[in-house]
DNA sequence: AACTATTTATAAGA
DNA sequence: TTCTTATAAATAGTT
């Protein structure tokens, strides 16, 4: 059916903006419940590989991603959780302990990552690929988003670069140095990353409603 | 109701991986639809950003993610996932076939949200900064991504940035060079403020030898 | 948080 | 594959 409009239980309900705060909360919960419901349901069904990061209006963030092997995906979409808007520069430090930043779940995991690779024997050479990726990161991130662009977005982009290539550079290893010798103080508003992936092969969550899933029972 | 098996239509649906993979294809289509479907309402009716990513097991990869003008999260989203497989952007591959649908959302939230701005007075200082963003949008990542990291890292990161420093650069312009002279067979259609990514794996080789994606052009 | 009337989602079948 | 349909699930509004 969908027509653009009508939809869920009681009533019909308009697909735009919920008003009433309280409201809005209440099915912020539900809906992003259900979503990541699903798409555990999908990737399961369907052996499927999943990212799904949701930023509610308050910021608060939530992810859910259905890992296997490669858990890339899952990584970078939660480190893409990392970075929040713009350029508020984050601290990057690991040893606060009382913020729970972003940097600190990258860490998680990363450690995690690490530990299932702690299995393969091919630990060595993905773990210097994984090196590489740090470094070759920022080749990717430019060649990926350089392929989204049309044609004459290309051209733009290619004058607006080329009128300052060195500026940029320049600028990052400021910025790279500045983070290194001065250890920035993590300005970082209010991101909260909740990470559930209460089904699959664990389950933590027990909402009644929702708790129904295999993982434990086949 | 709801057991810990039960789903669905016609007959309850047990929540494991389905075999045939006719139905398996079917289900996945419908689902993914379905997901996107809900994330779109979740993002409008809650104002929340979400990007969600899925990879089907035969490699395909779609991505839906709701804008709004402080889009960075999602988008980085998207993009992240465009990082795994680097070497696909520009291999060229086909089979766009079904991110239509997501592609034209996307345009189509982007006239929304072009209408909308029209409206704004500050239409001409957002449209700024989008475009600033595009060519920014490297600082960002980079500068994000630096903040990321820890303390060690980013001096590992320093020196093996300060190794090939020009290299990256050099590298960055060749794409921008090839992909304006000989207009890289994108898989899908350009989309401006593309949240959108659609490729393949070669496969999925069940070990977890990534070893092979990232910036293994170094 | 639980309930329920309704709308959606969807597995099968066509 | 897309449409149809019977049934399961999601959910807005209430309690």
């Amino acid at each position: 059916m969908v027509k653009g409009k009508g939809r869920a239980g009681r009533k019909k309900v308009e697909i735009k903006r919920i008003e009433k705060k309280d409201a809005r909360d209440v099915c912020f919960s539900k809906r992003r419940q259900t979503l990541f419901n699903k798409a555990g349901e999908l990737s399961l069904l369907c052996n499927a590989n999943i990212a799904a990061v949701v930023i509610s209006p308050a910021g608060r963030g939530f992810s859910f991603a259905h890992p296997s092997v490669d858990d890339v995906a899952d990584r970078l979409a939660s480190m893409a959780m990392g970075i929040p808007n713009n350029h508020s520069l984050g601290g990057g430090y690991h040893d606060s302990g009382e913020v729970t930043n972003i940097a600190q779940q990258q860490k998680i995991e990363y450690v995690e990552l690490q530990k299932s690779l702690e299995k393969s024997e091919k630990k060595k050479r993905v773990q210097e690929a994984m090196e590489k990726e740090r470094a070759g990161h920022l080749m990717q991130s430019l060649t990926s988003e350089v392929n989204l662009l049309g044609q004459d977005e290309l051209e733009e982009l290619h004058n607006k670069l080329s009128a300052l290539p060195y500026t940029s550079i320049a600028k990052f290893y400021q910025v790279l140095q500045d983070a290194k010798g001065t250890r920035m103080p993590l300005p970082q508003p209010h991101i909260e990353i909740a990470c559930q992936s209460q089904f699959l092969f664990e389950e933590q969550a027990v909402t009644p409603t929702n708790a129904d899933f295999p993982g434990s029972s086949t």
